[in-house]
RNA sequence: GGGACCGUGGGGUAGCUUGGUAUCCUUGCGGCCUUGGGUGCCGUUGACCUCGGUUCAAAUCCGAGCGGUCCCA
C-alpha cells in the first residue's frame, strides 16, 4: 500500500521471518515459484550464485582426485532393491515412471533421489584389481523427493540441485579418510565463501543415511535459531559394495570388497546464505558469490555530466580488467537513490559512487553493503582499495554470522531445561544421551526439537554422566537443535 | 500428521458482510523532464486461482480441488 515500500522488502526478517524469506527470494529475483507444488524455478540471478558456489567445491574436488560423470536420472526398481535400507529409507518418496508414451513400462523406473543404486554398480563393473582404486566420481545433478511438505525456495522443495560423489576404496581406513576429507571441503565452503561459520559433527545412529556406517554433517545456525542441515558426508562401509558387488583382487591375489562413500551438497547452502546474511533491504551477498561485486553509481547534472560518465566508465574499466565483475550503473531516469536501493536489493557487496565532488578531488566513495559504512578513497590504487574493501566486507559478514552462533550453544541436564532452553532461546543445546532414539521422542513431540549431531569421535567422553531425558548412563554428547 | 489464514493486472491492494459497470498505488511500455537515498508530468498495456453448484446475474454465496504463508506435531 505504502507507496514507494513496494519495491523493496516489505516484511521483517526479525519479526516475521517466514514471510520475509519468500519475499526476499521473488523480490531479489532469484526464484519464482512453479506452477506445480513443491517445485522452483531458479532465475538467473539465483542460478548464477548455484554457479559461482559450484566452481569453488568443484574445483576444490578435481583439486583432490574427483572427476565428474553423469548418470541417468531414471533408476530401474530392481537396481534401487538391491540395497534394502535404501528402499525403506526412500520408499515414500519416490516418483515413479510406470508409462513411456502410451504404454505401460515392464519395469518402472525411479528418479532417482540419489544415486548410489545406480553409481555404485558402475563403480563395481570399473574396479577389477586394487590398481583401479580409490575411484571417485561425482556428479552435479538435480534429485526428486516426494515429500508433502511446504515449499521454502532453496530449502524445501521435491526436486533440488546438489552434488553427489561417490566413491570406492581400498579399506575402511581409506574411505573413512575420504568422508573426512569431503566434510572438511563443505566446511571450508562455507567458512570460506560463504562467510558462514558452521559445526560440524555425526549424525545419531537413527538418523544416518540408510545404508550408511557414519554419516557427518555441517551444520549451520540461522538467525532465527534454527539449525540448517549444509552437506552430509557418507561412509559407507562395505553395505552397498555388498550389494552392488564391489570388488577387486588386491596384491596378494584375494578377492577383497571395497569400502565406499558418498557425500552431497545442496542448493539448501543457498538458502542457508540467503536466510543469514540478508536483512530487511534486500540480499546480502559475500564477495565471492556475487555478480556484481560492485555497482558503480554515476552522480551527475547537466554540467558535469561528461566528466562524471567518463571517470566512472574509467574506474569501470580499471576494475573489469582487474577481474572484478562490475557494473556501471549509467541509466537515465532512474536517480542515484533508486539506483542505490535496487543495488542493495541485489545484494552486491560494494557501491562506487561517482560525483562532480570525487571527480575534482580524484576519489571515489565506496559504500559497504552490509552495514551502509562510506568511505572516501583515491582514485590511484582504485582496485588494490575494492579488492581491500571486498574484504572487509567479507569479513564483516563472517563476523556478524558468528556473532550468531556465539553463546548458541548451550547445556541441559533435564528434559525440563532442554525444552526451556531451546524454547527461550532456540540455537543448540548439548546434554548427555543414553544414545536411544526414543529419548529424542519426547523433546520432538514438545517442541520439535531433534538431535542435530553428536562429536565425531565416538569415543569422546559424554559431558554429562547421565542422559539428561531418561537418567541411565549416557553414552554421547547429544546437540538438540530445532531445524530447517 | 493436525489447525489457522490467504488467493483480484508483473508486484501491492479496494470491492465480498448486503450478488449487477472492478478501485487505487506501483512496475512495464511510449513521450517529456534529469540525478548526492526509491523525481515529476502526459499517454498506454495489463487481473477476479481452477472446476462444479445456487441465481436472470457470481470476484462476491456454497462445495471440491490446486497453490501459498503461518502455527502446532
Amino acid at each position: 500500500m505504502s507507496g514507494e515500500q513496494e519495491l523493496g522488502i516489505t516484511e521483517s526478517k526479525e519479526h516475521a521471518t517466514g514471510e520475509w524469506y519468500a519475499e526476499l527470494v521473488q523480490k531479489a529475483k532469484l526464484a519464482d515459484y512453479a506452477p506445480m507444488g513443491g517445485f522452483i524455478v531458479t532465475r538467473p540471478r539465483g542460478y548464477a550464485i548455484w554457479e559461482r558456489l559450484q566452481n569453488h567445491l568443484d574445483g576444490w574436488f578435481k583439486e583432490t582426485g574427483v572427476q565428474n560423470a553423469y548418470f541417468p536420472m531414471f533408476i530401474p526398481e530392481s537396481y534401487l532393491e538391491k540395497e534394502k535400507d535404501i528402499v525403506e529409507g526412500f520408499d515414500p518418496e519416490v516418483a515413479w515412471v510406470t508409462k513411456g508414451g502410451y504404454d505401460e513400462l515392464e519395469e518402472q523406473l525411479a528418479v532417482r533421489p540419489t544415486s548410489e543404486s545406480i553409481i555404485t554398480p558402475f563403480l563395481a563393473q570399473w574396479t577389477r584389481s586394487h590398481r583401479d582404486l580409490p575411484i571417485r566420481v561425482n556428479q552435479w545433478c538435480s534429485v526428486v523427493r516426494w515429500e508433502a511438505t511446504e515449499t521454502k525456495p532453496f530449502f524445501r522443495t521435491k526436486e533440488f540441485l546438489w552434488q553427489e560423489g561417490h566413491t570406492a576404496h581400498h579399506d575402511a581406513e581409506d574411505a573413512w579418510a575420504e568422508m573426512a576429507t569431503r566434510l572438511d571441503q563443505y566446511e571450508r565452503l562455507y567458512e570460506d565463501v560463504l562467510a558462514m561459520p558452521v559445526l560440524s559433527g555425526r549424525k545419531p545412529e537413527h538418523d544416518k543415511f540408510p545404508g550408511a556406517h557414519t554419516t557427518m554433517s555441517v551444520e549451520a545456525l540461522m538467525p532465527d535459531g534454527k539449525s540448517v542441515q549444509g552437506g552430509t558426508s557418507h561412509y559407507l562401509g562395505t553395505s552397498f559394495a555388498e550389494a552392488y558387488d564391489v570388488t577387486y583382487i588386491d596384491e596378494d591375489e584375494e578377492e577383497r570388497t571395497a569400502h565406499t562413500t558418498s557425500w552431497g551438497l545442496s542448493w539448501r547452502a543457498l538458502g542457508a546464505l540467503f536466510m543469514t546474511h540478508s536483512d530487511d533491504q534486500g540480499l546480502v551477498l559475500p564477495p565471492a558469490l556475487a555478480d556484481p561485486q560492485v555497482a558503480i553509481v554515476p552522480i551527475w547534472d547537466d554540467e558535469s555530466k561528461d566528466d562524471v560518465l567518463e571517470y566512472a566508465e574509467d574506474v569501470a574499466e580499471d576494475l573489469e580488467d582487474a577481474g572484478v565483475r562490475v557494473e556501471l550503473d549509467d541509466r537515465e531516469h532512474r536517480n542515484p537513490g533508486f539506483k542505490y536501493n535496487e543495488w542493495e536489493l541485489y545484494g552486491v557487496p560494494l557501491r562506487i559512487e561517482i560525483g562532480s565532488y570525487e571527480v575534482e578531488d580524484d576519489e571515489v566513495t565506496l559504500v559497504h553493503r552490509p552495514d551502509g559504512k562510506e568511505v572516501t578513497e583515491e582514485r590511484d590504487g582504485v582496485i588494490e582499495t575494492v579488492e581491500e574493501h571486498l574484504d572487509t566486507v567479507f569479513a564483516k559478514l563472517y563476523a556478524s554470522a558468528e556473532e550468531t552462533l556465539e553463546g548458541e550453544i548451550r547445556e541441559a541436564e533435564s528434559r525440563e531445561e532442554i525444552l526451556g532452553t531451546i524454547g527461550q532461546h532456540g540455537g543448540y543445546v548439548k546434554c548427555g544421551w543414553c544414545g536411544d532414539e526414543d529419548c529424542e521422542e519426547p523433546i520432538k513431540d514438545a517442541i520439535a526439537a531433534e538431535i542435530v549431531m553428536v562429536p565425531k569421535d565416538r569415543d569422546e567422553e559424554p559431558i554429562h554422566d547421565e542422559c539428561a531425558i531418561c537418567g541411565d548412563d549416557a553414552e554421547e554428547t547429544a546437540y538438540f537443535a530445532k531445524t530447517y
